[in-house]
DNA sequence: AACTATTTATAAGA
DNA sequence: TTCTTATAAATAGTT
């Protein structure tokens, strides 16, 4: 928009894509922020660059983006910027949910029976991969913790019993370390684990 | 940014903020595509107004929002247009949902063990109540054709054998109806209802 | 919805 | 990345 018009299509030389890509993206994220402040309103934008780095902002996290609001009275103060950026992320997450159920309550507001049987299952099954995900980074997290107990050799019958709380839960038989390895979709339709995993398993 | 400079707070006269709103979402989403196809990059943006109006688009979306792509040779023609609206926001769902799913993988590839099990627990939760809004509308919508074969008298067969299946997988004392209408978030933690429901059910 | 005077964003160069 | 600057784009106020 400068020194000269550019054509509408992929940049093809990978440094001006990139320095472009840098430059664009800040922008966006400012147009974005005044709308949501000049006009009241919620705006979320995710972007995935070509490499797949991942960068989002929703509404109040703009200002952390654009460096406008030094997160002010904030609950905790994490140690680490990894730990504040995966906070960060969280929160963002969470808002995409609160996101994505707005949108359907649309849906479903706007017209029943409008959605058909199959497009509901397709966002079912969506849905069933995220849970399934999540429940696999929580069942790696238990295996982990198990782990620390045993080699630390602390809690020894505490240890005995969180295994034998997820052997009830999901069978000594099954292979759950190498179902929950596969982060690909899986092919079966019908997850019937628990969809909780009680928390007093982290109380001891 | 045109005829006098603006201060960057809530627009307060009502016209101004939505004419303000209409202009700068057009913008935002012509910006978003641009850094899209310039980029080679994933951009979603999505946009509550604040009187709670849903827009939203995703990459390959933008262009159907910004009338710079017909829709091309899409695979069916809705005959009106609230339903071409509906199936564009199931797309925008699923892209959206897409999103979220590489998003968490995103989190979990970068550092495991990074989240907390709280957290991880409370977006499980979130997710639990997106499939159980899903599953609530299934259920509309199966309770609904029921109700229009019951109606028409036809394939009283059918009928019965449908709604033997309905008994089988969430009893027959069970009170679903009721259930069902409380779209607020469920006070109970484990979903066991099956998660799918077979599709043989409407090919009848 | 249009128009247009200005402000803002940004392409190219450093 | 960051800065500069000439120019393209976006848009606030007006019609």
């Amino acid at each position: 928009m400068a020194r000269g018009k550019i054509q509408m299509k992929r940049i093809e030389n990978p440094v001006h894509r990139q320095v472009t890509f840098c430059k664009r993206r800040t922008g966006l994220l400012k147009k974005a922020k005044e709308l949501s402040v000049l006009c009241d309103a919620e705006i979320g934008v995710f972007i995935f660059s070509s490499h797949g780095k991942f960068y989002e902002t929703m509404q109040g996290l703009i200002e952390r983006y654009m460096k406008c609001n030094p997160l002010g009275a904030q609950t905790e103060q994490p140690r680490d910027k990894q730990a504040l950026d995966l906070k960060g992320e969280i929160s963002l997450l969470k808002h995409k949910i609160d996101g994505l159920q707005k949108g359907l309550r649309f849906i479903s507001g706007g017209g029943t029976g409008a959605m058909t049987l199959d497009e509901l299952n397709d966002l079912e099954k969506h849905l069933e991969v995220c849970v399934y995900q999540i429940r696999s980074t929580k069942m790696d997290i238990m295996f982990q913790e198990i782990e620390l107990l045993k080699n630390k050799r602390i809690l020894k019958a505490a240890n005995e019993h969180l295994q034998e709380k997820i052997d009830e839960q999901y069978g000594i038989n099954n292979p759950m370390q190498q179902v929950l390895t596969d982060s690909q979709y899986p092919l079966w339709t019908n997850i019937q684990c628990p969809l909780t995993i009680s928390n007093e398993i982290y109380q001891f």
